[in-house]
DNA sequence: ATTGTTGTAACTTGTTTTGTTGCAACTAAA
DNA sequence: TTTAGTTGCAACAAAACAAGTTACAACAAT
């Protein structure tokens, strides 16, 4: 059990975008070349990215933007952008015996620890934001 | 993207286990019963929380019981127990171009901050133990 | 008009999870 | 020593999902 590449695959697509975009036109064959994947893979987490509003697309002439100030955008808001889970990151089997005390009550007894682990996560991706990132790149441009 | 119920049931198990052994046999195919899943699927979890030193399992007669005080055991054991993944929570696509500086060291610029949030959320399953899961669960028994 | 690009649908491929069947090995008890 | 119930494991099937691919309409600047 991974999380998918689609998380990385997303925060490489908004560094290139950070980095390349004041100086040449970023579109999605451009991000596909950087990441070894496909033009369409990337076409779909930018319009995840897009819909998030992260991210402008420039229709018909292509190329794309950063949509925010670098600061304010982090981890969190990328991983939300291309993963959509949010309520539902652990999954239980379904229907378990509600003649069993254990399995009538699975779900209430987990649900708010398992909560509390989403949200540490999400207090963790939050501390990182794409200025910090692109700062950590730019000794590499 | 959803963390497997692998890790739900594994729980689910656990807490069977330590509610039940005192008072019955707790086979397999009971556990089975409980979470509504495969006796075959739980004797693969029950060897991996058996292999990772969580329980006993008695061969031939059946049943298994915690092999380690409730107190100690944590949604952190559990979880390395069941999920294989320990040093690759993330992924990332490979081959990522090497002629392009963000490509090039995308997978350096991320690994540290990656940690970070793998590291979070052990620390928050390491915050529960078997022994409040049970105590929250007798009020049910 | 032409060119390069996006957005999207449809399909394929590969991998993983979950379920299933079958059976040898084992242990306690009859 | 047989019997009954169980585990461990292999082999396979089914379902779900991630990722890749092909194709093409829609679009906007030149």
């Amino acid at each position: 059990m991974q999380i998918t590449s689609r998380f990385t695959v997303a925060i490489h697509t908004m560094l290139c975008i950070a980095s390349f975009s004041n100086t040449r036109k970023v579109t999605s064959n451009f991000i596909a070349q950087s990441t070894n994947s496909n033009p369409v893979i990337i076409r779909r987490i930018l319009g995840q990215l897009k819909d998030a509003g992260l991210i402008n697309i420039a229709a018909g002439v292509g190329g794309s933007t950063i949509a925010k100030p670098l600061t304010v955008i982090t981890l969190l808001d990328i991983f939300n952008a291309v993963e959509a889970i949010n309520d539902n990151f652990f999954s239980f089997h379904e229907n378990p015996n509600c003649k069993c005390p254990v399995g009538k009550n699975i779900h209430t007894i987990l649900d708010e620890h398992l909560d509390d682990i989403v949200q540490s996560m999400n207090k963790q991706m939050q501390q990182v934001n794409l200025q910090t990132l692109l700062e950590e790149t730019e000794p590499y441009l």
